[in-house]
RNA sequence: GCCAGCGUAUCCUAGUAGUUAAGGAGGCGGCCUGCAGAGCCGUUGCUUUCAGCAUCGUGGGUGCAAAUCCCACCGCUGGCUCCA
């Protein structure tokens, strides 16, 4: 029985989809303006987790992740400028061309992260006519109002604005640092069309729409996509925490006010990490690329340091936890090895064991995808293993799928060996250990021994085992 | 200033009232090995033969029972600007 973490009752509930066996989700993806960083990365695997999860309980899972390419301003009080276009202008190129080149990144490191792609990633520029419906309706119900080609939502009109923060509006609205937008109603109010003209400048992405050239605010197109490809109440909708103070409210008070039917079930918020015990920020000049991370260390463990923690914890990013994600990968992979040079044996110990991981691993991800404690289980079964290779080889058999198919789940894909599948290296290897063996044999080995030492400085690692020697690559 | 959350053994991280605080990393000892590696077993708060005592930031409180609930304090992080 699957429990998830609510945001909106701040406990976690016992999951049921809208329609029996299908799972309708949203996640709030990337403004394309720059880099993938590894928070995001981290919030973007979190997901995968959910979803491939929900894939392996059996439920059809579709998944709706947008792409912001316009109308995400530098300051939400919807008096900066879009982060797109000033990004572009710095560079020197179009908008376009900046929002294709950062998509193209975006899944070089979204494949690297072993991260399924979503059902369907919709650029918000791809939804500006449903954008503009929406808004119709929001001004006949008297939800929104029109000020000098601007359109803005009247927070005050809807009841239980900010239930989801749990802000009160009076007390934050008199904390309030930051300019208001003087063509604002009140504070909380936000853009859901801005003119495209301001001052002398023109916003180089703008449509046509009943109220002049403009161009759509940030919060309405995770509104539209999720009621457009998914419908009007939504199963899950996830985002990072930083949302739930203003995104989320808006998408809801947008949301509701147009169809009047609730819009989401599950909101799940994934934490922030830190950075080496520290906020990430540009400022400080300690944010991390996901690129320069898997360019590094590799995506496997990039993404197995990113799921070791709970989602919900904020947990720090730093070269501890590189080292362990390293090391718990070699685990792994020696368990794996050992299986495969196994040639079993009669014992038949295992298959209790096979079945007792699999309902530990559901145990701790049925707990709101308590990752931790299924790697717990996971590693309590590579000891079993490990200790009864004398099993046999169908059993051994049974278990390396299993563990494969569990770490996939996690979105650690085990499947690819790790080592050449070049022949010629594999005869050069069999050539060098046959000259080892040799060697040993004669009892010279302070050649065998210069050998191994060799061989391992150049990443490979021989291992003299009970049933002859066998290699692997090391880094 | 206001709001939210966190503090678990050497380190990382689960656990949010019910016998021995899960798991991992690192350290140490052992088995195995010609030696390594891998793997397995033990150990890693204190006194230790058996055993006993302590322990989840600190100090109080509630309960038969607390890492877990309440209060205070100390420390840390985040939000109230943009963020995943």
């Amino acid at each position: 029985m699957l429990k998830i973490y609510n945001t909106m009752t701040r406990q976690k509930e016992v999951f049921k989809p809208i329609e029996e066996g299908r799972v309708r989700i949203y996640t709030c993806g990337q403004t394309v303006y720059d880099d993938v960083h590894i928070g995001n990365a981290r919030t973007y695997s979190s997901w995968d987790v959910v979803v491939r999860y929900l894939r392996y309980k059996g439920y059809d899972v579709f998944h709706v992740q947008n792409f912001t390419d316009v109308g995400h301003l530098t300051d939400d009080a919807d008096q900066g400028e879009d982060k797109i276009e000033k990004r572009a202008r710095e560079e020197n190129i179009n908008p376009w061309e900046l929002v294709d080149k950062q998509i193209q990144e975006y899944w070089q490191v979204i494949d690297n992260l072993n991260i399924q792609r979503p059902n369907i990633s919709p650029r918000a520029t791809a939804v500006i006519p449903d954008m503009i419906e929406i808004i119709k309706i929001l001004l006949e119900k008297g939800y929104a109002y029109e000020v000098e080609g601007n359109v803005y939502y009247d927070t005050f009109k809807f009841k239980d604005y900010g239930k989801l923060a749990k802000l009160k509006l009076d007390e934050e609205k008199a904390q309030a640092r930051v300019v208001q937008d003087p063509l604002k109603r009140n504070y909380y109010d936000f853009a859901l069309w801005l003119n495209a003209r301001k001052g002398d400048q023109i916003h180089i992405m703008r449509w046509n729409s009943p109220w002049g050239e403009g161009y759509p605010g940030w919060h309405l197109e995770c509104s539209v996509m999720g009621m457009k490809y998914l419908g009007e109440t939504l199963d899950i909708h996830g985002g990072g925490i930083d949302h739930i103070p203003t995104h989320h409210p808006n998408e809801i008070a947008q949301s509701e006010a147009a169809t009047g039917k609730k819009f989401v079930n599950w909101w799940m918020h994934a934490e922030f990490i830190t950075l080496n015990g520290q906020k990430m920020s540009k400022s400080l000049g300690n944010y991390v690329t996901a690129r320069e991370l898997i360019d590094e260390h590799g995506g496997l463990v990039v993404r197995m340091g990113l799921v070791s923690g709970h989602y919900r914890s904020a947990v720090d990013w730093n070269p501890k936890v590189i080292e362990n994600a390293k090391s718990n990968i070699e685990k792994i992979r020696n368990c794996l090895n050992n299986i495969e040079h196994s040639s079993g044996g009669n014992s038949e110990t295992l298959k209790s064991a096979i079945k007792e991981v699999r309902s530990s691993f559901e145990e701790a991800m049925d707990d709101d995808f308590n990752t931790p404690r299924a790697f717990a289980a996971i590693y309590e079964f590579i000891k079993q293993v490990n200790s009864s290779l004398d099993n046999k080889k169908e059993i051994l058999n049974k278990a390396r799928d299993t563990l494969i198919e569990l770490l996939g789940v996690l979105g650690l894909d085990f499947t690819k060996k790790k080592g050449f599948d070049d022949k010629k290296i594999n005869e050069l290897m069999e050539i060098i250990i046959n000259i080892r063996e040799q060697s040993r044999k004669e009892k010279n080995y302070e050649l065998s021994d210069k050998i191994r030492k060799k061989l391992r400085e150049v990443g490979i690692q021989i291992e003299d085992g009970a049933e002859g020697p066998r290699w692997k690559i090391t880094t």
